[in-house]
DNA sequence: CCGATATACTAGCGAGTCGCTACTATTGCA
DNA sequence: TGCAATAGTAGCGACTCGCTAGTATATCGG
């Protein structure tokens, strides 16, 4: 077994193992995915299909899983007013509380040295990178790092959607961004 | 979201994907976890109850992936004779060849930089360990690498089971590993 | 040597995931 | 206006997974 593949099984114990934590919860590992998901995401980028595409999952699955969510009291659904088809979920107050529950995952993180946590995550950033380009799916940026972000005095300018951006909506992950 | 919280997201959003593209083939996520696993652990270490506990899953769950793995052929199973409960699983040809199949992770990983890989294993090494030890879990590391081993001049001994060790059992994962 | 207790594994249940196909509702384009 | 594309969902079958209960075997104290 060579180097990629033992990080590849690395990646996936540590995932294994935070998923199994997760059973002790409220939420099954891929309610809490979606979840965090849903946490990071902007107004334009919470859908189910938008939910889907970023889990790698289908429409089906992540429909019943965010119904799921939703039924706990953890999520509530939006209609959007101008294309009647598409639903917008968001976190209630009860999903942000769990949202930011510590896993054992980031509770092995804590006492870990500075550095080695930021080497860590460009590493881990860039893994994903060349696996979503490998994959063709698309990236899911931070919306301030995309090529259509202007910036302005307080928040941005999305050029591709021609709305304005809050400075917390910058922070956040959109499906429509590209890379500069 | 801070940058702890990042990091599991992300590990978590890579074994996704990862999982994802396993559906195609002839396994799934479970089953793939299970077989990696009986790959590169030694002849000690190959019970249902030692891949739930590798894994983070309970015994029955596991007891299921790894019918469902004999019934599609790729482990083979073998009772002790020494001690008649316990069962040991290995990997048949059809088995091994399907662990060393590359997945989407794997491919991502080819193209990245030497230094940036031995980073990245070594500090989702060091998670690892810091995850299993929050968790109370075992280790399960690779012999040559544990307090109980001897080297020889081919292979080694184990000094707790008091075994000789072929060259290549030195290289695997034993689930009685003791950190030095 | 015997009985109690511990251990290894499995069966079966219920809830839920997940991919899939088929379906409805809505939108947008020609 | 008509028709293809899109967003979401229902329902099916296979499977995961935690759980409880069960069998078989092992071990240990008396």
């Amino acid at each position: 077994m060579n180097r990629n593949e033992r990080i590849r099984a690395l990646i996936n114990r540590l995932a294994r193992l935070d998923a199994a934590q997760t059973w002790d919860g409220a939420l099954n590992p891929a309610q809490r995915s979606a979840l965090d998901y849903l946490g990071q995401a902007n107004r334009f980028s919470r859908s189910p299909s938008h939910v889907a595409e970023y889990l790698g999952a289908t429409r089906g699955t992540v429909s019943q899983t965010l119904k799921a969510l939703s039924r706990k009291g953890f999520v509530s659904e939006e209609r959007s007013a101008s294309d009647k088809r598409s639903i917008s979920y968001q976190l209630t107050d009860a999903g942000r509380q769990l949202a930011d529950a510590k896993s054992l995952l980031s509770a092995a993180l804590v006492g870990r040295a500075e550095d080695e946590l930021v080497l860590m995550e460009t590493a881990l950033r860039g893994l994903l990178g060349a696996a979503v380009r490998a994959n063709q799916s698309k990236p899911f940026g931070i919306c301030h790092t995309c090529r259509y972000f202007k910036p302005q005095q307080s928040g941005g300018f999305c050029t591709l959607l021609q709305v304005a951006l809050s400075s917390a909506e910058t922070q956040q992950i959109c499906h429509e961004h590209e890379t500069a």
